[in-house]
DNA sequence: TTTGTTGGTCAACGCTTGTTGGCAATTGTG
DNA sequence: CACAATTGCCAACAAGCGTTGACCAACAAA
């Protein structure tokens, strides 16, 4: 069992600073010494944790998207269970907004979330297309309708997007979804 | 009749380098100098020429989107014309791939994308739907799809949405687009 | 109490950035 | 030709960046 560090909380509040800070800015504006003065403490602490600033956005951008196993979705409902999904972890903290921002400008960040799909969502779409074969282009086609709408709502906050409930986000987008995972043709 | 200004080559290669390094890089790593160099002058010509780095975007992202006007649109093939014109906009030139870019991270372009949809889109949008009440929503839901499919093709380069023909794309995002022009619920 | 480890601050480094002003060369105009 | 405007380069500036190493205080182990 690890014991727990004093310096844990210190760690943790950098993480906490950092992962605002990219999600509000991008990677080259989310500077050090703004986190530090954020976290309450001196920029030379997030080297001494994380190593280098690349380091950090590692440590703040690691996530979990925790989807349902592609067994127990009825596969009838994937693309709204989909869409529910992401919306709900899309808002319950900044790290998919930080990845997002940090994506667009930063190769690391865009490998990232490459990753983060081809790994978490590919299997899911996998498991209720009909012909497995074509998964890859149906979770980037799904891929490219739930990030539009992150970027559209969270990041350039186009007002009538920001705007609407996110039942009916859900109302709207699960059914293209839907038709992205299990249509036979276009 | 405006006369012709021996500066105007090195006007239109400053404008031409700055739209690649926006467009590759995003506005903070696109740098004055790096623009320059490609342009072959000194950094000093570009201050003289547009100000400074806002002036320089300003001028470097202004764009025509050239869409077809509402009337002589035929409703119910909306959508894949709509597609199909996004699509060429953004391969014939590497304006749409900065404003997004740069909208992402930087507040000046994000309001420029803002109001590149809502005054060039809105109209359109406005033309071929049921209730223009509810056209901004509309127009809302079809820019999260085309900005998406951008994003996931053009900036973050996801492998499966890369390898698409345009034909492939145009044909499984139209329906889509269509149906959040004129669907008359969800 | 002495000693080693940990958590933290401070001051500085080398570098890059946007931006400025002066100066030389070229061009156009009387 | 002389003179003014235009076009360009050069050197420098102040500020901000990531990163480093020396140093101090608090704590734990001996």
């Amino acid at each position: 069992m690890m014991t727990v560090r004093r310096s844990d909380t210190t760690r943790a509040a950098i993480l906490d600073a950092a992962r605002e800070r990219f999600a509000a800015d991008g990677y080259e504006r989310a500077t050090i010494r703004a986190i530090a003065r954020d976290a309450g403490i001196d920029p030379s602490m997030v080297m001494r944790y994380y190593g280098n600033k690349e380091g950090l956005f590692a440590a703040a951008s690691t996530i979990e998207l925790e989807l349902p196993d592609p067994g127990s979705l009825p596969a009838q409902h994937a693309g709204t269970a989909l869409v529910a999904h992401f919306l709900e972890r899309w808002e319950r903290d900044d790290v998919l907004t930080g990845l997002l921002r940090v994506g667009v400008t930063n190769e690391a960040g865009a490998e990232r979330m490459q990753r983060l799909f081809a790994e978490q969502i590919g299997p899911v779409v996998a498991g209720v297309c009909p012909d497995p074969a074509d998964a890859p282009r149906r979770a980037g086609l799904v891929a490219s309708q739930i990030l539009g709408m992150a970027l559209a709502r969270y990041v350039l906050r186009l007002g009538p997007v920001v705007e609407m409930d996110r039942v009916d986000v859900i109302a709207w987008l699960g059914p293209t979804v839907q038709r992205y995972l299990t249509a036979e043709g276009p």
